[in-house]
Formats: C-alpha cells, structure tokens, sequence
DNA sequence: TCCCGTTGCTGCATCGATTGTGCGGCTTGC
DNA sequence: GCAAGCCGCACAATCGATGCAGCAACGGGA
C-alpha cells in the first residue's frame, strides 16, 4: 500500500484504474466472464489490486451474500488432548471446502456455551458443531430459531442430528479387558471394579456407566452405588475422589475404570504417592489416550476415542443435510497397555 | 421467530413494533439514553426483539463502525499440549475484553500461515497474535500493509514486538540439571549429552541449542556437531533419529535433551522397546511438560513454558501499543522428575 | 401570543461488495 | 441502408446496522 492508513476497497482500485467499482468487483471475482469484462482488463485491476496488497472485505461481501463463509465450532476445552484432536480435524476439514473455521471453548459452562452460539449465529455462522454440548436443547432451540445447520458431536441432543463414539461399546470392552486382566471376585470392598470420574448427568458417562454396570452383572457381580464414582472431570477432584476411596475401603482396590484422560491425571497424582508394588497389584483402564499415559509405571488399559472419524462424520451429515434427525455412532479402539497409537497428524508435530 | 424462514432484522423490530429502524437500534445498544429514547420505548423494543429471537447482524454492524470485534491468533497446531493452552488462555482474555477468538493452526507450513493471515485479515480481525510463526517476516509485510496490530509469540519477528520463552535460560537450566543428575564425561560417543528435536533455524531451538553448546562447553565437554540433532518436531521422525542415533553409538547415549514434547513422543516410543534397566542408565531431559511424561518408568527432567504468561504478556503488549517494536521475555520453569504442575485449568476438565 | 428549549423520535447517508439492468458503439446480415 | 445483435462496461439498488441532522409537539417564560 502505498498510503497505510486504511485498507484498500474496490473503490480505491476502480479509482486507480479508471474503472468502475462493480468492473473491479467482477474482475476480482469469478463472475468476470459471465460480465463479459475483458481480459485485459482483468489484468490490469488484477494487476492494481496486488500492488495496493487489496484483500476483499468479508464482512461486506458476506452481508450482501447473506453468507459468511465461516463453519463453528463449540468444544467445552482446548487444552485437553481428545478436543484439540477434534479441533485439528475439523480445521482441516473447514479449510479443504474453503470454509474459514471459528473454534470456541465453553469451559463447560452451559451458560457460556449458550452465549457462545449466539455469538456465532451474530457473525452468521454457516454451520455449526457443538462437542460435548453442556446444554443441548437450549442449543438447539438456538440455533433452529436462528435456521442455522447445527450438529452434535460426542453428546447428542435430543431431536438433532449427532454423531458419538459408540460409549456403549467402548466402555463394555474396556470393562472386560479390566476383567479379563485380573481375577477381580466383587466379594470385599477393595475386590471390586470401581468407575471415576465424569458426570452421572451427560451421555457419554451414562452410556459408559451402563456398559460398566451390565458387564459386571453379567460377570455375577452387580456393582454397588458406591462403586461409581461420578465426580466430573477435574483432575483435583478425582485425585481426592481417589483418596477417599482408598481410605473407605483401605487401600487400593483391585481395578480402576477411569472415565477419562483429566480425571486420570488426578487418579495418577494419587497413585504416585504410593508404592509401585501397591499400584502394580490394580488393574487400571482409562476412557481416553495418551502416548505418554500408555507407558507409565504400570500398565493401563486404554480406549482411543476416533475424534477425525467423529469430526468427518459430522461434515458428511452436514452434506448429507437429512430431513430426519440421525444418530450416527463411530466406535472408538481398544488400545492394549504400551502401545502407541499413530496419530494421522504423527508426521507433523 | 414466527417465521423461521429468516433472521429477524431491525427491520422486522421496527415494524412490529411501529418505531423506526433507528430507534430500534439505539433501543438494543448503549446509546439509547445518549439519544432520548423513553424507557418505555425501549422497554417495548427490547421485549419484542427477544421474543423474535432477535440478535444483531455482526457483518453488518462490522461494516459500518469498522469493527469487527474479533481477535485472531495463529498457531502451528492445535493438538498440542503447548499451544491448546496459549489457545484456553488467548480465548479467556479475549472474552474478558468482550472480543471474539479466532484461532487457527498452520500445521507449521509458511504458505498456509500466510494465507490464513491474509484470511484473518479479510474478516478485519482487530488484533492478530502470531504463535510460533513459520515466516514471520512474511507476516509482517503483510500486517503492516493491513494496517494490523499484531505481536508475535513464542518466535519472534523482526522489528515487530514479540513476547518469547526464555528459551536461553530454560534450556541452560535443564542441560546443567542433566549434567547435575549424572556424571557424563563427554570422553566418548556414548558418554555424551545429546540433543534432539527442532528446527536448527527456528529462534527458539536456535537459542536453546546456544545455551546447550554454551553450558556443555562450561563443563570443558564442548559439543560435536553429531551432538546436536535437530530432526524437526514430528514424532516419528524423533523415533528414526533416535535409533540411528543408538545404532550409531552403540547403544544409548548418557543423557538425551529432548527438544520438545512431540519429539519426545518419538523418542518414548524407541526407548520403550529397550530394557528399562538400559533407559534408567540415560538421563533423559525435555522442553515442555506433560503430567504424563512426568511419570514415565524412568524419571524426566522436563521445562514447563508458561503459556498463560506468555498471552497475558501478548495482550498487555496489545494494550499498550508501544512505538518501538519490544521483545518481551517469560521465564519458563524447571519441573523435577516426577512432579505435577497444577495448571491453571486443573479445576476444569 | 410569540419565542425558545426540551423531549422523543424519524429520515437519510454510509460502510464495501455484489448483481440485475441498461446503454452506447460497433459488427453483421440482408 | 437499416435493424438486430453482441461487446464491454457503468449505474444503481441492496444487504443490516449506525449515527448525524433535523422535525414535530409540547411546555414555560415574557
């Protein structure tokens, strides 16, 4: 530019080149053919226009298009390695159909998460994804009030197109993996399976929770209340979660289901401060992956949720555009105790 | 909305409630006192608009008061421990200032950055941080020719203010806790210190690499070239170094400074298919942290950059503007072998 | 009664890009 | 020689929100 104090407009190029604002719009454009402008022509507001470093303004653009070009999506965290999975994914996946991606996190707060949509249907959004959705249906209500194409990943909402990892089925596998692992007998307090973490209200724990209860059950030992323990995903808690067990049923039990990566790294800041021999003696699962927390002191059972298979199955929904709301399930792996897993994104880094 | 064909406008408002398009917008703004609009006016307007599910148009509004609201910020991945906190910390302080995040990742390519940049701009981003640029020079250009506030994080830019690690301090401090935790003597390939992972041309393992020859050459054990391997970030390319590496020694080296967390995801993978009493000989060092490498079956030095200090300094930067470019530093910190750091989100998960 | 000030609102231009319509000028056909 | 048709472009309306300027109505003071 040669003047920085404001940015180019089609204005200030039809300016400079002698021609109009809308010659100058076509020329920049796709349309410049079917307008019959000229190729010489074209060239040389190209030419203008890359010498002022003109860029379109999308907010004019996309206020006369009535679209936006922008795709949403809501994640309850970024720093969590199963969501930011999520987000690389579906950036990719934004930008391969030439939409610009808008990733938000909600903290899990349902009221923030609300906020959050409604911040995006205001820059109108053209589509939206909402993972592991705290409030559904006001989200829904939203964003269909809003006549916004809308999807749920991971937690599904009522009535609405969503896509989930079959939590059923991870969790039933997981818990007979623990099973299989150890002779675990159900006939004392520490002799029994126990599940931390998550939160007895969303799906994807009750759908966990479900599989657990039904695999012990069929293994003859239903479990009791007391051997879920759903308190929510923050590492503080679940380690405390984690020493008030051992001090109720004195000492460690004989295995741990573990409902997920941030609830584990409390249950690891517990078990870290006893005797490796103690540890070794549970067996221990977790409802997530991580290279790192697959090559700890002691073996650990993992489940790697499909996060790309989850995102790309929401883009083909949103292609698809059903007239019936469909929920689409991706299973999830099963991941033996030291294994690593290669991530599709393992060549970069 | 009555009709969900549509997004209500103040179109719609002003004509369902009999006041002017003008009135309406002053009445759902600040500005209505400002404007001697009656309360009860306002009152009126306010109660049709929510009932109409009524929220304002942020292109067109962008448009006119040229201003967007939004702050964007580049980073080279989102899947990554490191930058998914800058990305939890950036989003929490743009929304304390009443802004709209952009994130989004370049998967390290200069070509992509750049035109994510150029995009980011079109959308008329406010501010625009810059985590760990690729071509920061390119960046530049670009946001000077935009008029743009910018800053870059993490990797610097040239003339342009920036906010980094301490990457010098860091890594001296981790090279000497090395050389602390076990005698090396330097005196043959396999009794050396060696590093491994990053770009030789990036700032950041540029600086670290200085202060690893610096503290080694201190210790009268100067390092060869071979002692350096720079193999990128990319796990598995880690793990092919890192045999090599072994082949070529015969066997493991004394000490290993792992540049990053990626590159020691890599490098885990080889050393978990070696007898653990082989690994426990080594003293193993990485710049980064992750609770879970902090609890491997061998004990890690690790440096935990502080990227909520690093944003926070970024946004005070923004905020005052300073006429000359500043190069901001932020000291990292030094994490003992198996120890948690209560990040400032653990109470989340 | 007239003037002035205040109150409460409306009209209109504007931001930058897109797009339907239209208008000269030149070629072509017969 | 005149109509028809194409070529290459310009004009003006439009998207939704904002904000300046101004207008009608009303009250109060002289």
């Amino acid at each position: 530019m040669t003047r920085a104090s404001r940015k180019a407009t089609i204005y200030d190029i039809a300016r400079l080149s002698g021609a109009s604002p809308s010659t100058v719009s076509a020329a920049l454009g796709e349309s410049w053919r079917k307008r019959r402008i000229s190729e010489s022509t074209v060239e040389a507001i190209r030419g203008i226009a890359a010498e002022q470093g003109y860029s379109a303004n999308m907010q004019a653009r996309g206020l006369r298009q009535a679209r936006s070009g922008l795709v949403g999506m809501v994640i309850p965290l970024h720093d969590n390695r199963f969501f930011s999975s999520m987000s690389q994914s579906f950036e990719a996946l934004a930008r391969d159909r030439g939409m610009v991606p808008v990733i938000a996190s909600s903290m899990r707060d349902p009221a923030e998460e609300l906020r959050i949509v409604e911040t995006l249907i205001s820059y109108a959004v053209e589509y939206l994804i909402i993972a592991g959705a705290a409030d559904p249906d006001a989200v829904t209500a939203l964003c269909r009030g809003a006549n916004l194409r809308f999807i749920f990943v991971d937690l599904p909402g009522q009535g609405a197109p969503s896509v989930v990892s079959d939590n059923y089925k991870g969790a039933a596998d997981l818990t007979r993996r623990l099973l299989a692992d150890r002779a675990i007998t159900g006939t004392s307090g520490k002799d029994r399976l126990y599940l931390l973490g998550g939160d007895m209200g969303d799906y994807a724990s009750a759908r966990r929770i479900e599989a657990f209860r039904d695999v012990l059950t069929e293994a003859g030992q239903p479990p009791l209340p007391e051997q879920i323990i759903g308190c929510g995903y923050a590492p503080r808690r679940a380690m405390q979660e984690m020493a008030q067990l051992c001090t109720r049923i004195g000492g460690l039990p004989s295995g741990i289901f573990v409902n997920s990566l941030t609830a584990f790294e409390g249950v690891l800041r517990h078990l870290s401060g006893l005797p490796l021999e103690d540890v070794r003696a549970s067996v221990i699962g977790c409802y997530d992956y991580d290279p790192f927390a697959a090559y700890l002191q002691f073996p650990v059972h993992m489940v790697r949720q499909d996060a790309h298979g989850l995102i790309r199955e929401a883009y083909r929904m949103i292609d698809e555009n059903p007239h019936d709301p469909v929920l689409k399930m991706v299973a999830p792996e099963q991941i033996a105790p030291r294994t690593f897993y290669d991530s599709p994104f393992s060549d970069r880094g």
